[in-house]
DNA sequence: CTAAGACCTAAAGCTGACTTGAGGTCAAGT
DNA sequence: ACTTGACCTCAAGTCAGCTTTAGGTCTTAG
């Protein structure tokens, strides 16, 4: 018994896991936690509508952008209940994942750049280096280095 | 009592964690999974030479990539185990992350890219969109779309 | 009608990178 | 000598995001 097409109308678990290429111990995970919804046959079966896949494609890709699942479920829930959510809706969450994949990169490349001049100095050894400020590299690097790299201040006459 | 220097030559694990800002916990953590190496007092206490200071430093900003304790210890494994380590030596491990952060920045960039594309398309609803394609979007992105977004190849003549 | 593959639940397990807790010892200023 | 904050070990806990296991039930092709 494959999974084939059935009436066309509702998924089983095993196609929606097919046609999204997710686990289904993951979508009865997403289900459990309210990711996406089900109906249940006689029998205490899942069955899903269509729409449940372009839900899916949202978590699946806003994970990928670096969201956690709290953070989706968040947008999810700014999503109408009462309506299918349309191109509009989708649109709008995904506009604002932008400003952050914007973010990530700039501080990729931050990182990038100064691990470059770093190499050219031989870094990592300098107390003046920016690239390690356990304070905040995640958030704003560069800014008060501390005596990190087993200089202090003691230490710098002497040399 | 407060954490001061001592004969200036060991550092205590407090001191230690004072200078990175790395916290005690994680500093016996490294101990013992060594990526950090200490002797000890007549009391059984850690004591720490300064370069490891520089070994922690190295350790964080990796992090920061984004490689694993398994990656990094396996580049630290790659450091002469009879000298202390000189500037050449972190320079090249170093060096060695500059093709991840730039795979990684174009990784984000593709993402980035094909989201501003689908936001004026509508997105999440089209078949061909490559932006969900759950069999490599990591890997490389935008290859054989499946049939993800509620669309089967059936669905479509009807359209 | 039957076989067997798809499905069900609940609870426990997993990975990574630590943190927390319990119960006790060390070291240094006074 | 004493006190007290820093230190010690070992085991267990934490978080996210699922997966695995065990023991059973549904559904549908033939």
């Amino acid at each position: 018994m494959a999974r084939e097409q059935h009436s066309a109308q509702l998924l089983t678990i095993g196609e929606v896991a097919d046609r999204t290429g997710v686990a289904v111990s993951a979508l009865r995970f997403y289900d459990a936690e309210g990711f996406i919804t089900s109906v249940r046959t006689a029998g205490g079966q899942r069955r899903f509508s269509r729409d449940v896949l372009r839900r899916i494609a949202f978590v699946r890709v806003a994970q990928t952008i670096g969201l956690t699942l709290d953070e989706i479920r968040a947008a999810l829930g700014t999503l109408p209940e009462s309506r299918t959510p349309t191109k509009a809706d989708w649109a709008r969450l995904s506009r604002a994942w932008r400003p952050r994949l914007d973010a990530q990169i700039a501080l990729l490349e931050r990182l990038r750049d100064q691990l470059t001049s770093c190499i050219g100095c031989g870094c990592l050894s300098l107390q003046a280096c920016a690239l390690y400020n356990p304070d905040d590299l995640a958030a704003s690097l560069g800014e008060g280095a501390r005596y990190l790299m087993g200089d202090t201040p003691a230490d710098l006459p002497k040399r």
